[in-house]
DNA sequence: GTCTATAGTGGGATAGAC
DNA sequence: GTCTATCCCACTATAGAC
């Protein structure tokens, strides 16, 4: 959870240039020993393991996602209900949710690798400090009305981000429109059931 | 491609029970010979090497998946419009989606590991026939109205599943409520814009 | 906190005999 | 088509000296 060593700080930092450099399969505790200039059996006096390493990135690009979302949320549509002119009407929802998406598809094409270690398997919760998970969620969940309809929202931006990765869309395939064909399907209303 | 040994189709059986049964790592040339009483040596007669036995098994999957849905398709709503009275309206689109998300899900539910395989990380295109691809995607094509709206579809099932699958839902999360709330913001009406 | 040395495991793949 | 015998690689992790 907390860094064991004071000068972990710099280990981790050097672990995610090894990720996002070269995806999950290149951090190895040689790897990350010789970026930090030292021998590999030396890093387990700053990490019990090497799902020590992992769980500290996992939890920084976690906080890094949420903060991207949270700006993401206090920029993007008119938020601000508190102040001004409070007539914003149905833009609001359909504002925040585009500028969401957007932040949301440019963190993980920005991080690829980092994305996919994040969001890749179940997550070592037992080695995350507490809080890091829902953060991230908050803004969405702040956002679209109802827990069923923002795991839809959840899993559309996963699946697309993923399928963008994963590079399975065709070579020309417009994939700003199928965001915004999936986003506006949210926009207009809950569309029960 | 093709087979390169008569008796290479066993041998794509014994592979596929070892990934259903333990993941892609369990794929090893050693693990798959033993279950196939030979030595691992003996496999390279059989596939010039790994990255066959596995492109063997994304093509098994993806005709499995194209089937599926293709019954789906045909057994769900009422999709034969050639015949009977015509008269089926907009509950058309509705019920077939629903009965083409919930195939899909079924299927990635049943055979998890398979499913990884075979859309984790780009396709072996140049290892895999023809038109495999392309079966698996032409239900939900014929079904959404639009390209864009197809793709955000395949977002939408694709990051459910994998969400699901990686155990990223909460305990208690109620998936088919996140699976009706998302097939339905498609079906009232594509949403222009 | 760093080192050397090393244990232990696992993997993909080849050569050449039969 | 199968074998034996290997090669070479890479990894995590520990022990114990400094």
């Amino acid at each position: 959870m907390a860094d064991l060593t004071p000068r972990a700080g710099q280990n981790v930092a050097a672990a995610r240039e090894l990720v996002e450099a070269g995806g999950v399969e290149a951090l190895t505790m040689r790897a990350l020993a010789a970026r930090l200039g030292i021998r590999a059996p030396s890093l387990y006096k700053h990490f019990p393991d090497k799902s020590a390493v992992e769980a500290q990135l996992i939890t920084l690009a976690l906080t890094e996602l949420a903060e991207t979302l949270e700006r993401a949320e206090a920029g993007g549509a008119p938020m601000r209900c508190a102040e001004g002119d409070g007539g914003a009407g149905e833009r609001v929802e359909g504002g925040g949710l585009r500028e969401l998406g957007r932040a949301y598809r440019a963190y993980a094409l920005a991080h690829p690798h980092l994305y996919r270690l994040m969001s890749a398997g179940p997550l070592p919760r037992g080695l995350l400090p507490a809080g890091v998970e829902e953060r991230a969620a908050l803004p969405l969940v702040r956002l679209v009305r109802g827990e069923a309809a923002a795991r839809a929202v959840w899993g559309l931006a996963h699946g697309l981000v993923m399928l963008e990765l994963d590079g399975r869309f065709p070579p020309g395939a417009d994939i700003d429109a199928a965001w915004a064909a999936g986003l506006s399907a949210f926009t207009p209303l809950p569309a029960t059931v």
